[in-house]
DNA sequence: GCCGCCCTGCTGGTTTTTCAGCAGCCTGCT
DNA sequence: AGCAGGCTGCTGAAAAACCAGCAGGGCGGC
């Protein structure tokens, strides 16, 4: 297989290929779903002049991460690639990271972690899905 | 309450803090446990050389976010917060970011895109494991 | 019509990150 | 003993990221 090659010129917005700022505005970007420069202002931990979020904005842009549309007068940004593209990615990134690939210790800790806050219909449903998990898998 | 407060000049290794090399330093020591400059340097995308990789381990222990002990002429670096901490963390990050806050949806999209490659029995054990948060969440 | 406000585009400079090379030390082998 | 190999520590310099400021244009209120 190819272990290596065109790793880095290739469009692959995984996210280990952002600096920390970009990281961060991207993040805040995907969970509002879209956002002005002002809000990720706004979101930003310590955060920078007005134009610096701008400026980073652009380069995101530039490098294929975000797009925009602009709305009267103000740009809104979007990324490109949809948010449960990327979430699938990032937790796919997490579970080999943490947990040695097994999704299933994940769901356990998140189970854990979660588990006082979670309603009891979230949990009747989890039951649920994974009744259903089960049927399939089988 | 306030979950947070002193976000920016606390030393809180939470990974926004973490240049792109360095995070993709501390992931690759996460997924081993612990590791060598050398085997950190295999693991890297795109690898520099190893010199590199060492000065990078360097300042990642002087930040706080490793340490080394020596065996035999060779250091080992393991991350000063452990792994489970560290995965609650990512989780709860990504949760944030990508589940507007619901664990019950992040486990939902692990279940979907590991469905398949769930065993039986891994099945079985979340199945145990969702009962006994009903019970207890109740 | 004029003024203030908010937005964009751009550009230059500082700080941080990233990198590779060099010297010294210890170890095992010939 | 002498040599090769692998490891560490350190340092200087290129590259990238980060940031703030300035000018221009459109819009609404006075």
């Amino acid at each position: 297989m190819a272990p290596s090659g065109s790793r880095s010129s290739g469009n692959r917005p995984s996210a280990s290929e952002l600096s920390r700022r970009e990281r961060q505005i991207m993040d805040c970007i995907y969970a509002r779903g879209r956002a002005t420069a002002a809000e990720v202002q706004t979101d930003l931990p310590d955060p920078p002049s007005y134009s610096a979020v701008r400026a980073t904005l652009r380069i995101l842009e530039e490098k294929g991460h975000l797009d925009h549309v602009q709305e009267g007068s103000t740009y809104i940004f979007r990324p490109t690639v949809p948010r449960d593209r990327a979430s699938r990615s990032a937790l796919k990134q997490i579970v080999q990271t943490f947990f040695d690939g097994s999704a299933e210790e994940a769901i356990t800790a998140l189970l854990d972690m979660e588990s006082k806050k979670l309603g009891r219909d979230q949990i009747e449903r989890l039951a649920r899905l994974i009744a259903q998990a089960k049927k399939e898998g089988r």
